[in-house]
DNA sequence: GATATCGGTATACTTTAGGAAACCACTATA
DNA sequence: TATAGTGGTTTCCTAAAGTATACCGATATC
Protein backbone atom coordinates (compact mmCIF):
# COMPACT_ATOMS: atom_id res chain seq x y z
CA UNK A 1 0.00 0.00 0.00
CA UNK A 2 2.49 2.19 0.88
CA UNK A 3 4.66 2.00 -2.03
CA UNK A 4 1.84 1.85 -4.31
CA UNK A 5 0.49 5.27 -3.30
CA UNK A 6 4.32 6.98 -4.61
CA UNK A 7 3.63 8.65 -7.58
CA UNK A 8 6.88 8.78 -10.22
CA UNK A 9 5.53 11.43 -12.48
CA UNK A 10 5.94 13.43 -9.01
CA UNK A 11 8.90 13.07 -7.49
CA UNK A 12 11.98 10.61 -8.35
CA UNK A 13 11.43 7.54 -6.92
CA UNK A 14 13.92 7.71 -3.78
CA UNK A 15 11.87 10.96 -2.16
CA UNK A 16 7.59 11.44 -1.05
CA UNK A 17 6.01 14.65 -2.19
CA UNK A 18 6.15 15.57 1.64
CA UNK A 19 10.39 14.76 1.74
CA UNK A 20 10.49 17.21 -1.95
CA UNK A 21 8.92 19.76 -0.27
CA UNK A 22 10.86 19.61 2.74
CA UNK A 23 13.65 20.09 0.35
CA UNK A 24 12.58 23.29 -0.93
CA UNK A 25 12.76 24.77 2.84
CA UNK A 26 16.78 25.68 2.74
CA UNK A 27 16.46 26.74 -0.63
CA UNK A 28 13.41 29.31 0.23
CA UNK A 29 15.26 30.26 3.55
CA UNK A 30 18.66 31.26 1.53
CA UNK A 31 16.28 33.32 -0.93
CA UNK A 32 14.36 34.86 2.27
CA UNK A 33 17.92 36.38 2.91
CA UNK A 34 18.24 37.77 -0.04
CA UNK A 35 15.29 38.91 -1.72
CA UNK A 36 13.43 42.44 -0.97
CA UNK A 37 14.59 45.41 -2.23
CA UNK A 38 17.15 46.62 -0.29
CA UNK A 39 18.85 43.67 1.38
CA UNK A 40 21.18 43.26 -1.84
CA UNK A 41 22.54 46.59 -2.22
CA UNK A 42 23.28 46.48 1.72
CA UNK A 43 25.09 43.55 1.57
CA UNK A 44 27.18 44.53 -1.25
CA UNK A 45 27.72 48.03 0.71
CA UNK A 46 29.16 46.21 3.58
CA UNK A 47 31.15 43.67 1.66
CA UNK A 48 33.93 47.04 0.80
CA UNK A 49 34.08 47.45 4.64
CA UNK A 50 32.65 48.55 8.06
CA UNK A 51 29.94 51.15 7.53
CA UNK A 52 27.90 53.05 9.83
CA UNK A 53 24.58 54.01 9.89
CA UNK A 54 24.37 57.12 7.96
CA UNK A 55 26.78 56.50 5.30
CA UNK A 56 25.23 53.35 4.18
CA UNK A 57 21.47 55.30 3.71
CA UNK A 58 23.62 57.81 1.81
CA UNK A 59 25.27 55.36 -0.46
CA UNK A 60 21.91 54.14 -1.18
CA UNK A 61 19.65 56.48 -2.90
CA UNK A 62 15.83 55.91 -1.68
CA UNK A 63 16.69 53.83 1.51
CA UNK A 64 14.69 55.34 4.56
CA UNK A 65 16.03 54.67 8.19
CA UNK A 66 12.93 52.61 8.79
CA UNK A 67 14.41 50.51 6.37
CA UNK A 68 17.45 50.64 6.84
CA UNK A 69 17.01 49.59 10.45
CA UNK A 70 14.76 46.49 10.17
CA UNK A 71 17.11 45.04 7.58
CA UNK A 72 20.26 45.64 9.43
CA UNK A 73 18.42 44.02 12.44
CA UNK A 74 17.46 40.82 10.17
CA UNK A 75 21.04 40.72 8.89
CA UNK A 76 22.54 40.48 12.76
CA UNK A 77 19.60 37.78 13.30
CA UNK A 78 21.25 35.96 10.79
CA UNK A 79 24.52 36.37 11.88
CA UNK A 80 25.39 37.97 8.69
CA UNK A 81 26.43 41.18 9.73
CA UNK A 82 27.60 42.76 13.21
CA UNK A 83 26.88 45.70 15.11
CA UNK A 84 29.60 47.18 17.12
CA UNK A 85 28.63 50.63 18.82
CA UNK A 86 31.35 53.20 20.28
CA UNK A 87 30.98 55.63 22.89
CA UNK A 88 31.59 58.59 21.58
CA UNK A 89 29.83 61.70 21.06
CA UNK A 90 27.55 61.52 18.79
CA UNK A 91 27.76 57.89 19.29
CA UNK A 92 29.18 55.94 16.27
CA UNK A 93 27.74 52.65 15.50
CA UNK A 94 29.23 50.69 13.01
CA UNK A 95 27.77 47.56 10.56
CA UNK A 96 30.26 44.84 9.56
CA UNK A 97 30.13 41.52 7.19
CA UNK A 98 30.85 38.85 9.51
CA UNK A 99 33.17 35.85 8.04
CA UNK A 100 29.91 34.37 8.00
CA UNK A 101 28.32 37.25 5.64
CA UNK A 102 31.08 36.72 3.12
CA UNK A 103 30.33 33.09 2.79
CA UNK A 104 27.58 34.74 0.75
CA UNK A 105 29.66 35.34 -1.75
CA UNK A 106 29.75 32.78 -4.23
CA UNK A 107 25.97 32.57 -3.61
CA UNK A 108 25.80 35.92 -5.20
CA UNK A 109 28.17 35.22 -7.39
CA UNK A 110 26.15 31.93 -9.22
CA UNK A 111 22.84 34.22 -9.10
CA UNK A 112 25.11 37.25 -10.63
CA UNK A 113 26.51 34.15 -13.96
CA UNK A 114 22.58 32.86 -14.43
CA UNK A 115 21.55 36.62 -14.43
CA UNK A 116 23.63 38.19 -16.70
CA UNK A 117 22.74 35.36 -19.37
CA UNK A 118 19.26 35.98 -18.46
CA UNK A 119 19.35 39.48 -19.12
CA UNK A 120 21.39 38.67 -22.75
CA UNK A 121 19.01 35.72 -23.57
CA UNK A 122 15.99 38.70 -23.05
CA UNK A 123 17.34 41.58 -25.00
CA UNK A 124 18.58 39.49 -27.62
CA UNK A 125 14.54 38.38 -27.79
CA UNK A 126 13.38 41.95 -27.41
CA UNK A 127 16.01 43.35 -30.21
CA UNK A 128 14.54 40.61 -32.53
CA UNK A 129 10.94 41.02 -32.24
CA UNK B 1 38.11 65.99 -9.85
CA UNK B 2 36.35 63.36 -10.56
CA UNK B 3 39.15 60.74 -9.67
CA UNK B 4 38.79 62.68 -6.40
CA UNK B 5 34.93 61.74 -6.11
CA UNK B 6 35.65 58.03 -6.28
CA UNK B 7 35.38 56.93 -2.30
CA UNK B 8 37.48 53.76 -2.12
CA UNK B 9 35.68 52.67 1.09
CA UNK B 10 32.23 52.31 -1.02
CA UNK B 11 33.13 50.77 -3.84
CA UNK B 12 36.35 48.26 -5.30
CA UNK B 13 38.66 50.93 -7.49
CA UNK B 14 38.04 49.97 -10.35
CA UNK B 15 34.37 50.62 -10.08
CA UNK B 16 32.24 53.73 -9.64
CA UNK B 17 29.27 53.57 -7.39
CA UNK B 18 26.52 53.56 -10.12
CA UNK B 19 28.59 50.83 -11.99
CA UNK B 20 28.01 48.60 -9.01
CA UNK B 21 24.64 49.18 -8.55
CA UNK B 22 24.48 48.28 -11.43
CA UNK B 23 26.20 45.15 -10.79
CA UNK B 24 23.30 44.09 -8.74
CA UNK B 25 20.62 44.19 -11.78
CA UNK B 26 21.43 40.60 -12.83
CA UNK B 27 21.46 39.46 -9.63
CA UNK B 28 18.04 40.65 -9.10
CA UNK B 29 16.43 39.06 -12.23
CA UNK B 30 18.18 36.08 -11.47
CA UNK B 31 16.61 36.46 -7.47
CA UNK B 32 13.16 37.57 -9.49
CA UNK B 33 12.76 34.28 -10.94
CA UNK B 34 12.99 32.27 -8.14
CA UNK B 35 11.50 33.98 -5.54
CA UNK B 36 7.50 34.65 -4.61
CA UNK B 37 5.46 31.94 -2.60
CA UNK B 38 5.00 29.40 -5.58
CA UNK B 39 7.52 29.42 -8.41
CA UNK B 40 10.17 27.22 -6.71
CA UNK B 41 7.60 24.48 -6.07
CA UNK B 42 6.61 24.94 -9.54
CA UNK B 43 9.48 24.60 -10.82
CA UNK B 44 10.52 21.51 -9.24
CA UNK B 45 7.48 19.85 -9.51
CA UNK B 46 8.28 20.53 -13.58
CA UNK B 47 11.88 19.18 -13.31
CA UNK B 48 10.58 15.90 -12.58
CA UNK B 49 8.45 15.56 -16.40
CA UNK B 50 5.61 16.80 -18.05
CA UNK B 51 2.84 17.83 -16.29
CA UNK B 52 -0.59 19.04 -16.78
CA UNK B 53 -2.36 22.53 -15.22
CA UNK B 54 -4.59 19.88 -12.28
CA UNK B 55 -1.57 17.80 -11.99
CA UNK B 56 0.48 20.59 -10.86
CA UNK B 57 -2.21 22.34 -8.60
CA UNK B 58 -2.83 18.82 -7.07
CA UNK B 59 0.73 18.16 -6.07
CA UNK B 60 1.04 21.44 -4.33
CA UNK B 61 -1.54 21.99 -1.44
CA UNK B 62 -3.24 25.73 -1.53
CA UNK B 63 -2.09 26.54 -5.11
CA UNK B 64 -5.12 28.51 -6.34
CA UNK B 65 -5.74 28.08 -10.42
CA UNK B 66 -5.08 31.75 -10.90
CA UNK B 67 -1.44 31.76 -9.13
CA UNK B 68 -0.53 28.53 -10.84
CA UNK B 69 -1.93 30.28 -14.23
CA UNK B 70 -0.11 33.43 -13.82
CA UNK B 71 3.44 31.73 -12.88
CA UNK B 72 3.34 29.31 -15.37
CA UNK B 73 2.74 32.69 -17.74
CA UNK B 74 5.96 33.89 -16.04
CA UNK B 75 7.67 30.52 -16.48
CA UNK B 76 6.57 30.81 -20.14
CA UNK B 77 7.70 34.58 -20.51
CA UNK B 78 10.79 33.96 -19.38
CA UNK B 79 11.64 30.73 -21.66
CA UNK B 80 11.82 28.62 -18.66
CA UNK B 81 8.72 26.54 -19.63
CA UNK B 82 6.95 25.79 -22.46
CA UNK B 83 3.43 24.98 -23.24
CA UNK B 84 1.73 22.40 -25.19
CA UNK B 85 -1.65 22.58 -26.30
CA UNK B 86 -3.61 18.89 -27.14
CA UNK B 87 -6.67 18.92 -29.32
CA UNK B 88 -8.47 16.09 -26.92
CA UNK B 89 -11.34 16.37 -24.56
CA UNK B 90 -11.46 17.88 -22.70
CA UNK B 91 -8.88 19.51 -23.87
CA UNK B 92 -5.09 18.69 -22.91
CA UNK B 93 -2.54 20.95 -21.69
CA UNK B 94 1.05 20.34 -20.78
CA UNK B 95 3.75 22.40 -19.59
CA UNK B 96 7.80 21.51 -19.38
CA UNK B 97 10.66 22.77 -18.97
CA UNK B 98 12.68 23.63 -21.00
CA UNK B 99 16.45 23.07 -21.59
CA UNK B 100 17.01 26.66 -20.60
CA UNK B 101 14.91 25.95 -17.51
CA UNK B 102 16.85 23.22 -16.30
CA UNK B 103 19.93 25.40 -16.26
CA UNK B 104 18.44 26.70 -12.99
CA UNK B 105 19.88 23.87 -11.57
CA UNK B 106 22.94 24.62 -10.48
CA UNK B 107 21.93 27.46 -9.14
CA UNK B 108 18.96 25.87 -7.16
CA UNK B 109 21.07 23.65 -5.90
CA UNK B 110 23.37 26.56 -4.72
CA UNK B 111 20.75 28.38 -3.01
CA UNK B 112 20.16 24.41 -1.47
CA UNK B 113 23.87 23.90 -0.31
CA UNK B 114 23.80 27.54 1.39
CA UNK B 115 20.46 27.30 2.54
CA UNK B 116 21.13 23.79 4.51
CA UNK B 117 24.24 25.17 6.47
CA UNK B 118 22.25 28.13 7.39
CA UNK B 119 19.43 26.12 9.10
CA UNK B 120 21.89 24.12 11.10
CA UNK B 121 23.62 27.25 12.45
CA UNK B 122 20.01 28.47 13.42
CA UNK B 123 18.93 25.67 14.43
CA UNK B 124 21.78 25.06 16.81
CA UNK B 125 21.73 28.83 18.18
CA UNK B 126 18.04 28.23 19.20
CA UNK B 127 19.02 25.15 21.03
CA UNK B 128 21.79 26.57 22.42
CA UNK B 129 20.10 29.74 23.68
C1' DG C 1 -30.58 15.08 -17.40
C1' DA C 2 -27.25 15.82 -13.41
C1' DT C 3 -22.58 15.72 -12.26
C1' DA C 4 -17.61 15.86 -12.92
C1' DT C 5 -13.33 17.05 -15.31
C1' DC C 6 -10.49 19.90 -18.28
C1' DG C 7 -7.90 24.58 -18.26
C1' DG C 8 -8.42 28.28 -16.97
C1' DT C 9 -10.77 33.70 -15.89
C1' DA C 10 -13.14 37.39 -13.01
C1' DT C 11 -14.13 39.77 -8.89
C1' DA C 12 -13.56 40.97 -4.35
C1' DC C 13 -11.03 40.63 -0.41
C1' DT C 14 -6.94 40.44 3.04
C1' DT C 15 -2.22 40.63 4.07
C1' DT C 16 2.38 42.10 3.61
C1' DA C 17 6.10 45.12 1.85
C1' DG C 18 7.54 49.34 1.53
C1' DG C 19 7.32 54.72 1.59
C1' DA C 20 6.69 59.65 3.83
C1' DA C 21 7.05 62.44 7.40
C1' DA C 22 7.71 63.69 11.91
C1' DC C 23 10.05 62.97 15.98
C1' DC C 24 13.54 61.47 19.88
C1' DA C 25 17.92 62.37 23.06
C1' DC C 26 22.38 63.64 22.60
C1' DT C 27 26.31 66.65 21.18
C1' DA C 28 29.12 69.62 18.34
C1' DT C 29 29.53 73.72 15.82
C1' DA C 30 28.42 78.53 14.29
C1' DT D 1 20.91 80.26 21.17
C1' DA D 2 19.98 78.17 16.65
C1' DT D 3 21.38 74.56 13.51
C1' DA D 4 23.11 70.22 12.04
C1' DG D 5 24.59 65.57 12.63
C1' DT D 6 24.49 61.05 15.27
C1' DG D 7 21.34 56.43 15.17
C1' DG D 8 17.51 55.38 15.11
C1' DT D 9 11.61 54.88 16.28
C1' DT D 10 6.66 55.87 15.48
C1' DT D 11 2.62 56.59 12.93
C1' DC D 12 0.06 56.68 8.96
C1' DC D 13 -0.49 55.53 4.26
C1' DT D 14 -0.21 53.21 -0.49
C1' DA D 15 0.86 49.49 -3.64
C1' DA D 16 1.75 44.92 -4.51
C1' DA D 17 1.25 40.02 -3.49
C1' DG D 18 -1.63 36.54 -2.46
C1' DT D 19 -6.42 34.25 -1.13
C1' DA D 20 -11.38 32.88 -1.66
C1' DT D 21 -15.04 32.04 -4.32
C1' DA D 22 -17.65 31.68 -8.14
C1' DC D 23 -17.86 31.01 -12.81
C1' DC D 24 -16.97 29.71 -18.08
C1' DG D 25 -17.58 26.32 -22.42
C1' DA D 26 -16.38 22.01 -23.78
C1' DT D 27 -17.08 16.92 -23.16
C1' DA D 28 -17.52 12.49 -20.79
C1' DT D 29 -19.74 9.67 -17.41
C1' DC D 30 -23.50 8.10 -14.35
Amino acid sequence: MEAAEHDKRKCPSHLSTTECTKQLLPVKDALDILSGKWKLQIILSLTFGKKRFKQIQREIPGLTPKMLSKELKELEINELASRHVYDTSPVTVEYELTAYGKTLKPLIEELHKWGTKHRKKIIARAVRD
